[in-house]
DNA sequence: TAGTTAGTTTTTTTATTACAAAACTAAATA
DNA sequence: TATTTAGTTTTGTAATAAAAAAACTAACTA
């Protein structure tokens, strides 16, 4: 592939995971900049740099960025002598990505328990269909552990 | 537990997944209609009693009703003689359920895939990154198969 | 056929969010 | 000590989303 073809076609992939982001309720400029970071070559930039891509304000970069930064996706480095802070996606490994899918799987285990335990009667549609849910979601529970432990 | 005490439980459940499935993308009302409808111990409930209980306009219940039946949440019936309709949660079984799941987990490793088919250096940090959430995420692609078979 | 029921659609209002612009701060440099 | 750099915080504004209100429609009923 052509260098400026590719370059084009990361751009537009950006657009595109920034668009998809924002059903993850990402907001529009927070979720480019994660794709900005994810997609291109280059893996760090400075917040300048971010800003001059966004062609954004600055405050609207340094907002998304501390959002960024709270929901654990970015961080940044500093260098001695150099004021500028070079921002890059938060490299985790596998174990700390499952862990946080199990947490987000293990609270609608939790929303599902409690909606059966106030139940009165339990076989229901609902109740049927939600022990149905529930017993997958624990079943992708057991086979992150194992994936876990298989690395 | 005494009855008045499981209906506020109910009740509170209710707002509590509301305001959850509103990270979800759920518009506020219809997050709430569809917890009401998984929750309470009333099953199905006809426009009116839906309108009564969030205590908001027709219109607001209506395109929030519309906007769940899109998503494939809920539906209703009505019977002979009977203009009313009746709401209900689709009772989906497991394997539309998964079905569903993998779904979003394939778009999630398209993506992915396109991002590292896009890098010149195939050993940047990022695509390292990429590529183990990418074997995560078709092991677990690999492991909804096998729990479709074995039901 | 006039009124009622069961909801839809449209319009208006209100609230929220995202962003731009500008003022501000702290550290570094000239 | 004045100026520049690198961002943050605040304030105002525009866009969007949610909800309320009201007008509408289609089917039924008295």
């Amino acid at each position: 592939m052509e260098e400026s073809e590719r370059r084009k076609k990361q751009k537009e992939l950006i657009e595109y995971i920034g668009r998809y982001s924002e059903h993850d309720g990402f907001q529009p400029v927070a979720g480019r900049i994660m794709a900005l970071l994810m997609v291109m070559d280059q893996e760090e930039y400075t917040f300048d740099e971010i800003v001059k891509e966004m062609q954004t304000s600055k405050g609207c970069v340094s907002l998304a960025l501390q959002n960024l930064e709270l929901r654990g996706i970015v961080e940044y480095t500093t260098y001695p002598g150099d004021r500028k802070r070079y921002y890059r996606i938060i490299s985790k490994d596998v174990h700390a990505i499952i862990g946080e899918a199990e947490k987000r799987i293990r609270q609608h285990i939790d929303m599902i328990d409690q909606i059966v335990c106030l139940k009165t009667d339990q076989d229901s549609q609902n109740v049927t269909l939600l022990k149905s849910i529930s017993e997958g979601l624990k079943f992708f529970m057991k086979k992150a552990e194992e994936f876990k432990n298989n690395l």
